[in-house]
DNA sequence: GAATGATGTAAGACCTGCTCACATGAGCAG
DNA sequence: CTGCTCATGTGAGCAGGTCTTACATCATTC
């Protein structure tokens, strides 16, 4: 059986030029990205992704031990990506840490909205995080990212009443996460909500923060 | 080929006795819920629960239209049990609002954790909950519980502080969720956390709740 | 200009979802 | 009891998925 190949010409542009490929592995995390994209974790095959991208069904191997290997290497490029939207959304605290932590918020649900590969590679594929030490290290990158911000927030209490920023963290974390696995995910959309998943979850960062004794200034 | 027949003689107790299972529907929802926990949501195959169920890998389509109609009917199941187990929490509100919010808290966690097969074909099968309408009735079912908690809740309220029960009951509700996807799920263990999730839950939502206006009692 | 190692192919073992023609036997009419 | 009918299960098979093994090709390097 023959394999599609395209641009027989000698090494032009971006796809494979002959029997090599030459960016097949990328070639490969770009097809998972849009097959999840498209039919979500599930979705995705091996086989699929060979064929966007033209070489034989048992090419992929050449570079994943397996599926779930590919898919752990795109939660792992997910994860990197994610924190650096939080990272962009904190901004270091800029204009004031509770804009700040809102924009992270902002980012969170942005990225499962807007990033609907990654996002499912990332939390809905069940690569256990312990699949790989990278793939952990970016999962701790990107909650490092809510830590500080924790820490910035609390730092504003009194001494005495700060509670710990780990906590904190764990809160913003689970709310936030909370309301994108149920409202914007592929498995959204399906609930019909009052307000959109951004204010929903303004709303309770709002109240929590004011549950710690911060009032909004202003 | 010949599938494993249990118990020949005429119909004794439970299995299958002859060239007709009996109890077909219930084995393979059975099966079902065992591989879901054993392997996860992904880990569950049409072929493997009627090799358990000792029929033919075509009996199961007897009984259901596909491999997610079956997750359907095991997701729609749970949501049932799951009602009625954040029902038993919130026990009508006795002894007092805020130990049975806890409470629910509390049932929401130990369903994730203690019913894995349910929980999978519920939350993380990927099965949109406009399969059915007896699914998306038996999930409304199961919110209609903490909407019903956060009216209570909010009762507690001077007039004029209210704010929407069911913003408060989809705080809670995403809370809770974020909590049970990333610390109680499958794919949890996995991040250490310094409390268990359950002491996560209650303080996030004593927070929320002094956020809210509410002081606790005592 | 060969030797070598990385990358891709061919073929196939084995699995799953699903379909269709056919077999079985439980329940019912007489 | 006899015979019909229909729900339920079987056998066989197609399409397509994962993954392995032996082999082909080519870029690199000495």
């Amino acid at each position: 059986m023959k394999w599609s190949r395209h641009e027989h010409g000698p090494h032009g542009g971006h796809g494979r030029a002959g029997y090599h490929h030459g960016n097949l592995r990328e070639a490969l995390i770009e097809a998972a990205l849009s097959l999840i994209a498209a039919n979500g974790s599930t979705g995705f095959t091996f086989a699929e992704a060979a064929r966007q991208a033209g070489v034989s069904p048992a090419a992929p191997y050449r570079h994943f031990r397996d599926r779930d290997a590919l898919m752990a290497d795109v939660a792992q490029l997910g994860f990197d990506k994610f924190e650096a939207e939080l990272a962009r959304g904190w901004n270091q605290g800029v204009p004031d840490a509770l804009t700040a932590l809102n924009n992270i918020g902002k980012a969170y649900l942005a990225f499962a909205r807007s990033q609907p590969g990654y996002y499912g590679a990332m939390f809905e594929a069940g690569i256990p995080l312990n699949a790989t030490p990278a793939l952990r290290d970016a999962s701790d990158r990107a909650f490092a990212i809510l830590r500080g911000a924790a820490e910035q927030i609390i730092a504003k209490l009194p001494d005495g009443t700060r509670p710990p920023a780990l906590m904190v963290a764990l809160h913003f974390w689970s709310l936030s996460h909370g309301i994108a696995s149920l409202f914007v995910g592929r498995n959204a959309a399906q609930r019909t909500l009052p307000m959109p998943p951004e204010d929903l979850l303004e709303a309770g960062v709002l109240v929590y923060l004011q549950g710690l004794g911060l009032s909004k200034p202003g």
